[in-house]
DNA sequence: TTGAAAGCGGTACCAA
DNA sequence: TTGGTACCGCTTTCAA
């Protein structure tokens, strides 16, 4: 039997209360008690204070959760989410805080449960698709939350942070564009939930429910439209996941069509690695000089000298987090929208005459 | 007000056992009861038990502890530990377990108490260094956890997953003896606590406190013992942590020396990576041809062609979440040994005759 | 400064 | 199948 509270209290022949405030408020008690309640717990080997208990009297908790819409050992192979989990670690190492994954790979009613369950004050939600039922259980627990993924249904008061998905995906397009590029492929992961790996058609933009992939696409088609190229005359490629596997197998036959586009517009560095890296096996000689984007800006882009969207990985983890911990008083306060930049590498470059 | 199980209860008519039930032993009641139940639940907004509540009750939180002996953000910077959390989290989730990263970097009270309140039913304790007292609160507390760093002390029953530092360590030093290399510079992080970077004077490896280093350092030493090669020989450096920089700081001086070292071994691929930064830095005229080898083989290792030591890194997460998730019957059986490999690249090569 | 009593929100046993 | 009743281990008024 683990010793209690109790047990000390009785040990020492004072009330649990005073033990409590022993641990808690050390004002409450004279130094000299105090003393004697610390060492006849040392002695008896308790603990401390039971957390469990603690929190359900206290009613916090004393950590943070991280949803994840993936498998959490993908949250760890992604190096932009790893980057994101190190912002959202550093914030909450600071407010002393620890920090709960959570996955949602499951099936529904186990993620769910997951989320029911956690043991947390509050959550981060990175990148949370079309899982609006998990902010439906965040929010009927009452709990606040960080999203980072804009949709159009928040509320104002909702708490976000994040970058203007459109714009920046707009601004790498319009490089692309502008280098006379006008037979596009996109590639996007979880284009439509469960589509297989390869070209897809759709209608429009509008059909993609992830807001995060809507926007990308939307900037990405905004930035044709511009130079007279329709939806209907790029390529959309779903990738079943977002890894360099899945883009490799999502655009393997795309360079041996008749026409093969002379662009590749990626949704992510990951998506955009797994292109070159099929290029990259194609012989020398049937190698095609197809320009390729990301988007991130992750530390392998620079090395690969990938054409990309850079937005601040590890700060937006640490504001989420911040935001959660520390909530401005002023509503739009909890509103930010990060910075992104084009960052122009040798991926990309103008169309080869044929 | 948030609604409690009780509010329920109420507004159907029946008791709180019922509706406790309803959520958790579906075949302790009728479909039909268990179908009004969930439905008066729905309309109050009733998220399902409280965690915190059915955790002090039940004795158990259903998630475990990983401990990391530094910054938590450092967690997500060092890529050996991110693969080895991408590990936890696998067998994490296959158990429907969600995973708390605690982090253990600020001073000893408030550390402490990080352990103390950590709402989990175990822990995985990554890389602690001379933290017995973090070893101490998990044990009052009853946890059961699972070390990665052997400690001499440990008992017989400790659940441990590694590899022998030692043995694997010998294996590339003999590789680099082996290559002719006597001068050699030895580069390890927190030889000693607070330690400045540089070079260190020790009168033998026994004076390491952690036991990781300490075993590297054994196991380099062990090699150059064979050859003749003296501990007082070797020229051991400090790095204050496991970084790139630190690395770098580190060693800076060293090949400014008047007999520089022809060779350095780290005690990890980071450090290693931190002295090929500082080599690359150098105009190529003044580049002395050093030997480097790291240790684990991360990722980057590849990339830099570095001779190192390949451990199974998600592995030894997966099977330290799995020995604490699914204790094995035979207690031998919780101790394993994990195998490394030693990995040939281009870092190393023979000594150039001066 | 210390203690008594009332919960925090559930779960589990056992009886009906 | 359902309900009654302890009780999980602690914190917190409030009174002494």
């Amino acid at each position: 039997m683990k010793p209690t509270l109790q047990a000390v209290a009785d040990a020492v022949g004072v009330s649990r209360s005073t033990v409590s405030n022993a641990y808690s408020r050390p004002d409450q008690l004279s130094a000299a008690l105090r003393e004697r309640i610390l060492g006849a717990a040392r002695q008896l080997g308790y603990p401390g204070p039971n957390p469990t208990a603690r929190s359900l009297r206290r009613g916090f908790v004393g950590s943070i959760g991280v949803l994840f819409t993936s498998q959490l050992s993908y949250a760890f192979t992604d190096p932009f989410a790893v980057r994101f989990l190190a912002g959202v670690g550093e914030a909450a190492e600071r407010h002393g805080t620890s920090m709960l994954l959570v996955p949602l790979s499951r099936a529904e009613p186990d993620a769910r449960r997951a989320v029911e369950n956690a043991a947390v004050d509050g959550f981060c939600v990175y990148c949370v698709a079309d899982e609006e039922w998990a902010l439906e259980v965040i929010r009927a627990r009452g709990l606040p939350y960080v999203s980072t993924a804009a949709r159009d249904d928040a509320g104002l008061d909702e708490r976000f942070v994040g970058i203007d998905e459109r714009a920046a995906a707009r601004s790498v397009a319009t490089h692309v564009a502008g280098l006379g590029h006008r037979r596009v492929a996109l590639l996007a992961d979880s284009v439509l939930p469960d589509a297989p790996a390869g070209p897809l058609a759709l209608s429009g933009v509008d059909q993609v429910p992830h807001p995060t992939t809507h926007g990308r696409l939307a900037g990405f088609a905004d930035a044709f439209a511009d130079v007279g190229v329709g939806w209907a005359e790029l390529t959309l490629v779903n990738a079943p996941d977002n890894s360099r596997q899945a883009a490799a197998a999502a655009v393997a036959g795309l360079f041996d069509r008749p026409t093969p586009p002379t662009a590749v517009l990626a949704g992510s560095d990951v998506l955009a690695l797994g292109v070159l890296d099929v290029l990259a096996e194609r012989p020398a000689g049937n190698r095609p000089p197809v320009s390729v984007t990301g988007f991130d800006d992750v530390p392998e882009a620079a090395s690969a000298g990938l054409t990309t969207v850079r937005q601040p990985a590890e700060e937006k983890g640490r504001i989420a987090a911040e935001l959660l911990l520390d909530p401005p008083a002023d509503a739009a306060a909890g509103h930010v929208l990060l910075p992104t930049a084009l960052v122009v590498r040798t991926s990309t470059g103008p169309v080869p005459r044929s």
